[in-house]
DNA sequence: CGGCCGTTACAGTCGTGGACTGTGACCCCC
DNA sequence: GGGGGTCACAGTCCACGACTGTAACGGCCG
């Protein structure tokens, strides 16, 4: 028979109490079991740990070596259980997060610092990633939660965080980029420069009913692989594009952003909500904090 | 409840196995009360640590952190039963030796290091007392075993390791130092060195009795407070004495060594027979291996 | 010396919990 | 659709750890 550990918390409140009897008492068992529990022990090892006699108990050679190994296998073993304690509480573990490449530069920063202040021992993982990389990475675990743009999918969680001004980008020196202000039919006859639709179907879409809404179809003169090529092509004075204010940040020459009256983009936290982890549950709730204390769109 | 060793075992072979049913071949025990005991462990965690279903069981994330530690626990505990075991079998532990002065000098070196040599791991440590502290410290345990000559206590256990002829000391250019052999009877009119009867009483009645059964009572002219003392004074032509041969190696100059016809001495290993120490008997083991096989006497 | 308090050990009983068997639901694959 | 695999649920059983009661023994004090 091999020992369990209520084996070693009996030899050891023994051990601690150099009497069976008040030993007994602190484990709230009779003196009787306590002794039978501990005489299995040393049945176990093969060796008396305790010389017991009629006037009181004393630990052997044996006993005293053993003493403090028994202390170190409960002593790891309570670490066991608090490790793991910690880990549900989301405390320690791992956790894997996509930035949008277009929201990474001034959502990364911050989120990731709060984060690590508030649980600098879960060890935190970042890719800046294009927005197919994001939802398939998402739908495969390989990321535990994303930040990005909506609409996306309706089988992942959403969290809004930040909504902010969408700006009309102009080549500066263009006729509308002195306005303080433009509404999106303003544009309507402009020669346009937009991104992609295979990147993000549900993107285009939405850019779709907008320019609907809006009455006019615009004119495509040119598709950017990315934000910061399409700023490249506005500021060429290849067309105009419209883009949420934060892409500002993204380029400082050769284009102006003029606000959309009534247009707002929303930058949101995404997440597989089968996935039940504490981990993540810290990450939502120190995001939501932090979109709630500090303008996101002007730090980082 | 907090868990047991059990359901740490229980848990590890799931997770080795990848499948309840397999684990539970592997333990001998029926799936169900694996299960159960997975179950039981989950609870005490407050965590749950595989995902099972109708198609396998695979480790969670919680599960993936736990195994190591679970086995870091099933590891210590394994160890801290083997560190026991050696324990119990004299491997490792702590040993206490007490020379007498006057054996030390060639029994000391041989029998540290074949002890050293067979049991490396033991912690070692030597005193050279004299005979009094010898017998008190085997008394009060502070001394696992000790070397020393008969005759000793009765209470006291011994082996006898070397017997060795018993010499006539006498002063160089004594007129009896030229012969090959004395007997005890031939140094009745010389003035005697001894040592102080206070002592060890044992020893100075052997000699009474000797000298005795020799014919005479010798003409004690110094006492010596211990045998370099005693060689001085015989060198310095105070008078004769009478020792094992193996002191010899305690003086160089100006002392003669004569064999006694007929008497030998004994050098002896002492321990306490109630004390119970693998250790100890692993020592006793050891110098009688030694003893059999090397001449002390010559050696170190 | 005897009574009392302390210690642990022995013997017998009880009850809980871990083991078992039997069964069922479900999934995958042929 | 049946067979082989997964795990879970339900009920039974028994072994072992807990309990109570008792005994043996040593130290202390009147």
């Amino acid at each position: 028979m091999t020992p369990e550990l209520r084996h070693l918390r009996y030899f050891v409140a023994v051990a601690e109490h150099l009497s069976f009897t008040r030993a007994a008492v602190a484990l709230r068992v009779a003196q009787q079991s306590l002794s039978q529990q501990v005489a299995v022990l040393e049945r176990a090892l093969g060796a008396r740990l305790l010389d017991r006699d009629t006037r009181g108990t004393r630990l052997t050679e044996l006993g005293q070596l053993f003493l403090p190994e028994a202390r170190a296998v409960l002593a790891r073993a309570d670490e066991a259980v608090a490790t793991v304690g910690r880990a549900a509480r989301g405390e320690i573990g791992r956790l894997n997060l996509a930035f949008l490449v277009s929201t990474a530069n001034y959502m990364l920063p911050p989120v990731v610092r709060a984060f690590r202040e508030c649980f600098p021992e879960v060890e935190l993982s970042t890719e800046d990633v294009s927005i197919g990389q994001l939802v398939t990475g998402l739908r495969q675990r390989r990321y535990d939660a994303a930040f990005t743009r909506p609409p996306l999918v309706d089988d992942l969680a959403t969290r809004t965080l930040v909504t902010e001004p969408v700006c009309a980008v102009l080549p500066s020196g263009h006729p509308l980029a002195e306005r303080a202000e433009l509404h999106l039919r303003d544009l309507a006859d402009q020669p346009w420069v937009l991104t992609s639709p295979a990147s993000w179907p549900p993107w285009h879409r939405k850019y779709d009913r907008d320019f609907h809404r809006a009455g006019f179809e615009p004119d495509v003169v040119a598709r950017a692989t990315g934000v910061p090529h399409l700023l490249g092509l506005v500021a060429a004075g290849v067309g105009v594009s419209r883009l949420a204010s934060s892409a500002r940040s993204l380029r400082r020459t050769g284009v102006v952003f003029v606000p959309l009256v009534g247009e707002r983009a929303e930058t949101v936290v995404v997440w597989d909500p089968d996935v039940q982890k504490p981990v993540l549950r810290n990450l939502l709730d120190v995001v939501t904090e932090l979109a709630s204390t500090v303008d996101l769109t002007h730090s980082g």
